[in-house]
Formats: structure tokens, C-alpha cells, sequence
DNA sequence: TAAAGTTAACGTTTGTTAACGTTGATAATG
DNA sequence: CATTATCAACGTTAACAAACGTTAACTTTA
């Protein structure tokens, strides 16, 4: 299982194609490009790709046309909509073609990422329990190891025991008298500083994937996210 | 904070209604029937579903005409029709009247469950406190950043908060003491001199977009357009 | 006796307090 | 009636203390 996530883009317009293929590349996906319709229904045949990004315009065969295909061979890959077009009819065209979002153009690329990963996050963290994906890190609590891009860093008992709480609650803050209550079992000053530096340990071993962090909210706790 | 998902459910076929009702339930949904259309919109009304399914035939007030009355008081809120007949117009119809989505009768829960979390997954993110769009800024609250044209800039958890009740609010004054309130948890001097010092903090950090602003009304709060 | 975990020391960040400047509404004055 | 005085509300900056981050020395454990 690789972790780059492989992304089908289908634009007609070559500059914009190589914009999104570039930005999306820096991120980590593996982006396939086809110059319009046709070719676009092609790659996804040959290369199951993990989502689709569809240009509604385009020549041969327009992105709804696509679309409508490409669900009747996968009812799951998430499929998003580029238009020019800002008219209703069109996005909600688009969705009973079996799209799962749309983007009005111009759009930023953060907008396009956010909503890829809202796609794909849905699919994405459903790994079973002794793999855990975090951004792009594979953590095997049992193993006490985070995986990135193959390779291997080591984890101590204490960072796996962090790490997981902070995971099994990513993006909610944890009081840091509960952390230290589960993991230290004892909340007094010693306790709190060997936390903290554990959470800088922590932040050291997850320092190649820069969309997670570990924030701190003064006088509550930590959370995670990414 | 994930709490049960509410679905609102009109249809008068009560054998089919139970069907779907059981079946929702085990999935986890909290389903409240309706049996036609003007309960359906009562219901509506008090409980403010998560999302609502409607039959499009009913007594008394039929599922487009409870849609159109929905999509008065909320833009937000996806519905899906069900429907016997299986004319596009229908369809179409449908969404002319504020619908996300449609199904045919006869059709599996399968089916209606991926559409409901396919309009759930879409609503979730532009609501949800994921990603907000503020001016041509995109705020990241449980990252605590701020991103303009790529370029982020970290928020603390005060700046943080307070932006949120600025934007959740956004072009309604907020009073001071509702800020100091839920914010500060405390209304005396100093937090309203701290809270100024935020406000001030704030501006600065949304200098890059003018349209935005953070306007005082004198003796009463802070509005924040854009 | 290495490796893991804790303690200690010190640097950095965050939120509050304080001091003072600016603005706007109302009242007093010529 | 226009001008000025006054005062409270708000804005801005900086100083400060507490919380947190980081590094390294030290102690414990397997």
C-alpha cells in the first residue's frame, strides 16, 4: 500500500493542468493528467486512481459525461467538479452525476486541497487499529514505530503512549491533567515537564509531515491535528 | 463532539417509514418521523434536523412544497426527495426547490445512506469549523492559522477564539459583555482592556485583506464585515 | 551499561496589566 | 448657533509574570 494518494485530473487548459499538477505534487500526490474527456475516462480505466478532479468543459467529452461513466464502473471514488460556470443548474447537475463537491473557478489551491482531503479523509481513516495513518506517517502503536515514506523512526514507550492519546483525540484539545493522569498517573510539576518534553520529542519525529502539529493551548492542553 | 446526526424523515407510507426509520437508527442516525407534509414541517421547524428526506407524495403538504418552505428559513440544510415517479421533470423539480439530492422508490438503504453521508461529508465542511472562508483569508480554527495566498500566519488560542465568535457572528454587532462572557468568562475592567488589546491583535493580522474590518459600535460591541 | 525517562536550568511565548493616546458624544460657553 | 470643554469608551504599546519549550545533565530501568 503506498501512501501517495493518486489523483486523476481532467483539464483542457494545459497552463491551469500544470498549476494544479505541480501544486498538488509539492503535497504529495501522485497526479495523472489527461488533456480532455476521453482520455481522462481512459486513465482512470488503466490507473484506479484515488480521486477524480473533473474540468466540466472540456472537448471529446465534458467532465459530467465523465463522471456519469466512471460511476458506473466505482460508485465510491470521490469525484469534485471544476466549472467557469457559477449557474445552480450546473452544480447540481453535477451531483446527479454522481459528483461529491464542486469549485467554482478561479479557485485557490487551498481551497482544492481542503476539499480533496475532506473526501478522501472520510476513506482515508478507516486503516485498522494497529496502523494508524497521520498525515503522511504510518504509526504502528504496537510496534512503537512511525513509518514515513519507508522509512523508519523508533519510538519509545512513553512517545507511543503520547502519541496515541493525542491521536485517538486528534483535533480535540486534551487537558493536560488528563494526559498526565493516563500517562504519567501523577499530575505534579515533575510530571508536566517531563510531558513537555516529551511533546518536543514528539514534534521532532513528526517534523516531515509540516500539516501536523501538536498546538498547545495555554493553561488547558494539547491537540492535534492535521 | 460527535453527536448523533438528526435526520428528519416525512413520509406516509408508515411501513416504509419504519423500514427506514429501524434501519437508519442502527447506523446511528436519531430519525424523527413526520407523517406528511405539515408535520414533517413542524417538525422541522422545532428540532432543526441535520439533514431532512422527504417523500414528494404526501397528504396535506407535499415534500417540494415543505422544501421550498424549509429553504426560506434555511439555504443550508440538505434534503434528498423520494419519489415514485421517475420522470426527470420530477427530478428536476426537485431541485428547483432547494433539494441536494433524489431518490427513486424502489431503492436500497445502502443507496439512501451514501447519499445522506455524501451531503452530510459536503455540509460538514463548509459549515463545519474545519475551514472558513473570511475575505480572501482561509482560517483554520483548530489549527489555529490563518492562511493568505499560502502564507500562514499562527494564531493563538485567545486570537483564535475570539476571530470565531467574530465570524460565527459575522455582520451582527456581538456585546462586549457576550464576548467578555463566553470568551473571558468574566466581564470586569481588565478583561475588557485585555479584549481590546485582541481586537487590536486581530487587525493586524487581517490587515492583508481591507474588506475586512472589525468595526466598534461605541458602548455596545464589535461587528466584523467583509 | 546502554537506553529510557526525569529533573534542572534557562530561553521563549502568551496573556494580562498598566499607562497613555485618540475618538466620539454630550454639555457648557461665548 | 458654532465652538469648546469634558468625560467615558476605545486603541495602542510596552512591561511583566506565568506557562510552555528546549537542551542537557542526571537517575533509573531493563
Amino acid at each position: 500500500m503506498s501512501t501517495k494518494i493518486r489523483v486523476l485530473l481532467a483539464e483542457d487548459e494545459l497552463a491551469l493542468a500544470q498549476i494544479i499538477k505541480e501544486s498538488l505534487e509539492t503535497r504529495n500526490f501522485e497526479v495523472i493528467h489527461g488533456k480532455n474527456g476521453e482520455e481522462a475516462f481512459d486513465f482512470f480505466l488503466k490507473e484506479n486512481p484515488d480521486i477524480i478532479v473533473l474540468d466540466v468543459m472540456m472537448p471529446l467529452k465534458d467532465g459530467f459525461s465523465v463522471a456519469k461513466d466512471v460511476r458506473k464502473i466505482n460508485k465510491n471514488v470521490p469525484i469534485i467538479f471544476l466549472t467557469a460556470k457559477s449557474q445552480t443548474l450546473d452544480v447540481v447537475d453535477g451531483f446527479a452525476f454522481g459528483g461529491n463537491d464542486y469549485l467554482k473557478k478561479p479557485f485557490s489551491m487551498e481551497e482544492l486541497i481542503v476539499r480533496m482531503q475532506s473526501l478522501l479523509g472520510r476513506i482515508e481513516n478507516k486503516t485498522n487499529d494497529d496502523t494508524i495513518a497521520i498525515g503522511n506517517y504510518l504509526f504502528y502503536p504496537i510496534k512503537q514505530i512511525l513509518v514515513h515514506n519507508y522509512k523508519i523512526e523508533n519510538l519509545t514507550h512513553r512517545e507511543t503512549a503520547l502519541l496515541q492519546l493525542l491521536i485517538e483525540n486528534k483535533n480535540e484539545i486534551i487537558d493536560r491533567e488528563v494526559i498526565l493522569k493516563i500517562i504519567w498517573n501523577n499530575t505534579d510539576f515533575f510530571s508536566g515537564r517531563s510531558m513537555d518534553v516529551f511533546i518536543t520529542k514528539l514534534r521532532k519525529k513528526l517534523i516531515l509531515d509540516t500539516t501536523i502539529q501538536i498546538i498547545n493551548i495555554r493553561s488547558k492542553g494539547y491537540k492535534l491535528t492535521c
